[in-house]
DNA sequence: TGGATATTTATGGGCGTCAATGGGTCATAT
DNA sequence: ATATGACCCATTGACGCCCATAAATATCCA
């Protein structure tokens, strides 16, 4: 699967739909479930979205997890929100009042890649919260030290 | 994969289109995806530009980092403002509005190879930047400690 | 070696296709 | 009835594809 990256901004109707990029569609080729899972980030006021496959790589990553315990029962709160939102014919998806209440949505969306997910912003609020992280990045010269290449020469499926 | 080296300076038409260089786009007939990936450099005013090989490193490095943590939060700035840019037939690149807003591209656009990225200028600000970068190199005389050679040898201090 | 010719690369513009958008209809559930 | 969701269609505007030309480089031959 390939990776989610740049961001969009597209238009949400009266109906609640919004189109989903189509690069982000893209890459849902290969998923049984055409569709996204999204569920309200609890960082920032923003919504999260992934695909099928990823949304089982959490529910397998909360198993790993204590029973019981608090941190799972805390993290659960993920697949608890979690809603499962088919495209329609042309891609699009409906976002329902209570998602488009936690994220502020108007009539525009931001779209937003972040390699395995993405994330749902009204455009004005992703600006202000990460328009400083860019700044922040900058003066503290923030560096990410880099996986070694996988291998030379990358053949793929 | 080869290495990005040396520059050369092409120009952008009235569509925001520019070829990338022959040399530079010879790099890409392994990958999967025909075409870059750029985001805007937080170091200096230029963009930076990838192979999509190279930026699934970038997302994988991430994913190392604790899933919602701080750190993977500020890092995914990349991530999050680099956009896909496919070689149209001619091997060009579209490069969008923002972008040649914050690297203050005008009719001349510089590539500059990077070893595994390059980067994208305005001419004369590459010039004012990196020209004295040079002559520091040069009066301070810089050394680069060199990593090993891959082929296994003697491993003495 | 020089000059003519062929090949490749860069550039510019027209045009068809497709993604995004808005609205309508029908079935189903409340 | 009213709301919700799935599908269909029409419009528009941006983008990708195509071709035509120019510039640069390589190739060939006398």
């Amino acid at each position: 699967m390939g990776i989610f990256t740049g961001s969009q901004t597209n238009k949400l109707d009266k109906k609640g739909r919004v189109s989903v990029p189509r690069n982000f569609r893209a890459l849902f080729d290969q998923e049984k479930f055409q569709g996204v899972y999204v569920f309200p980030s609890f960082r920032v006021a923003a919504l999260e979205a992934c695909a099928e496959s990823f949304m089982e790589r959490i529910v397998d990553s909360l198993e790993d997890l204590p029973l019981f315990s608090d941190d799972q029962d805390d993290l659960s709160i993920i697949v608890e929100s979690a809603q499962r939102l088919p495209f329609d014919t042309e891609g699009r998806i409906v976002l329902p009042d209570d998602f488009r209440a936690t994220a502020g949505l108007k009539s525009d969306v931001k779209f937003v890649g972040r390699g395995r997910t993405f994330q749902i912003w009204h455009p004005a609020h992703y600006d202000a919260e990460r328009g400083p992280a860019f700044e922040r990045a900058k003066t503290r010269a923030l560096t990410l030290k880099l996986r070694r290449p996988s291998r030379a020469g990358d053949e793929e499926a």
